[in-house]
DNA sequence: TACATATTGACAGTCCACTCCCATTTGGGG
DNA sequence: CCCCAAATGGGAGTGGACTGTCAATATGTA
């Protein structure tokens, strides 16, 4: 927390190694999980693997679900939508920002986002947090769309629109890592959030 | 399996206890979740509440999660779409069978319905089962609107919509859930399915 | 270089879900 | 009434997540 920039900080050796340490366990046990599942990849193995002992996991992971989570992508979401014109429908926003920023970002984390959504889709113990976090991500829009209608997000009808378009985004995003992420995810956006906005016609 | 009905079954003594220490078990559990929530249960506890042994508790839920499961309203609500007109609208459908059939039974499991969802939603660790409901709940809408429409199930859009749908649905029941089960569940469909019918006013 | 502090490894220990086994009890059928 | 099979209780045992402690080591600092 210097006065000035940030960006090729002074880290001392300490706390580079810190990283370093945090990150290899992070790889180390995405590799396990990946090989043998969440469930059947025990903490020992993970940190057998990183090279660190049980205990230095516990102190850089509170538990082993927390390895798995990750910060998604909705404050980001948020903060590009905000710099749309404020007259924009919601969802033509929504699909500006994909194309835009946003779209890059999801270009750039593709193996990792890949790899962790194939976990949380496969492995039951990992989707309650996903749940979470899919209910952050609705809360989230449910903001947005408030902040541009002037409505409540605690209104029903904000709620539902917000879940509507959060369901349709996993649906999304689960076909596409079904299909080991071959599709252009912003492109699949395009075709279906317009089901959404015109009713669905069935 | 005897050749004729099987109602007014003449239930062995044997079978009729095997009934009631199971459903013992599953209320005593259900106690103690409601009053401790389900992580701080442990099997020990609920098995003393139903005076069995931790053995008899594993004898009869493979595992401690397998208490709170239970099939859902899935197959009544697909039962129930299939008496409709085949050609009235997929939404309007659905509308209808709340208000008809369906509705009655979601009335008289008011109690434990609103126990349950309450439970699922809450605890982290019960999550993970209410997504696999909730994906199987996804596939039967997508295989109502298929059969509706005459499309392919698996299509994309078919999904999407089923997604859509069903995320109306658990933020409806959510929304009950969090208002005690006060307000009128089909009335709370009838109110905001045709978001979605008419596309989002966003 | 010497000292203070942060990080780590090793290890013992807890808690709880879940398994296995065996002796006892209980219901059903002849 | 008797015997067999099913159901139960009890207890010992396993595996794995997670905790706490303590001594050893590594780092930053004066």
């Amino acid at each position: 927390m210097t006065t000035h920039e940030t960006s090729a900080a002074p880290l001392g050796l300490r706390e580079r190694k810190k990283q370093q340490t945090r990150e290899r366990i992070r790889r180390e046990a995405y590799r396990l999980f990946a090989e043998h599942g969440y469930e059947a990849t025990t903490v020992d193995q993970i940190a057998d693997a990183a090279e660190v002992s049980s205990s230095t996991f516990f102190r850089y992971f509170p538990t082993k679900e927390d390895v798995v989570i990750q910060d998604e992508y909705d404050p980001a979401l948020t903060e590009a939508l905000r710099s749309r014109p404020a007259d924009e429908p919601v969802l033509e926003a929504i699909l500006g920002t994909l194309k835009g920023s946003l779209g890059a970002t999801l270009q750039q984390d593709r193996e990792d986002l890949l790899l962790r959504t194939r976990l949380t889709f496969e492995d039951p113990a990992l989707r309650a947090h996903n749940v979470a976090e899919q209910d952050r991500s609705e809360r989230a829009m449910a903001e947005v769309i408030a902040e541009r209608t002037g409505r409540d997000p605690a209104d029903l009808e904000i709620r539902c629109a917000a879940a509507a378009i959060i369901a349709v985004f996993t649906t999304l995003v689960r076909y596409w890592v079904e299909g080991a992420g071959q599709e252009d995810l912003a492109e699949l956006y395009a075709r279906h959030l317009p089901l959404l906005a015109r009713g669905l016609p069935f």
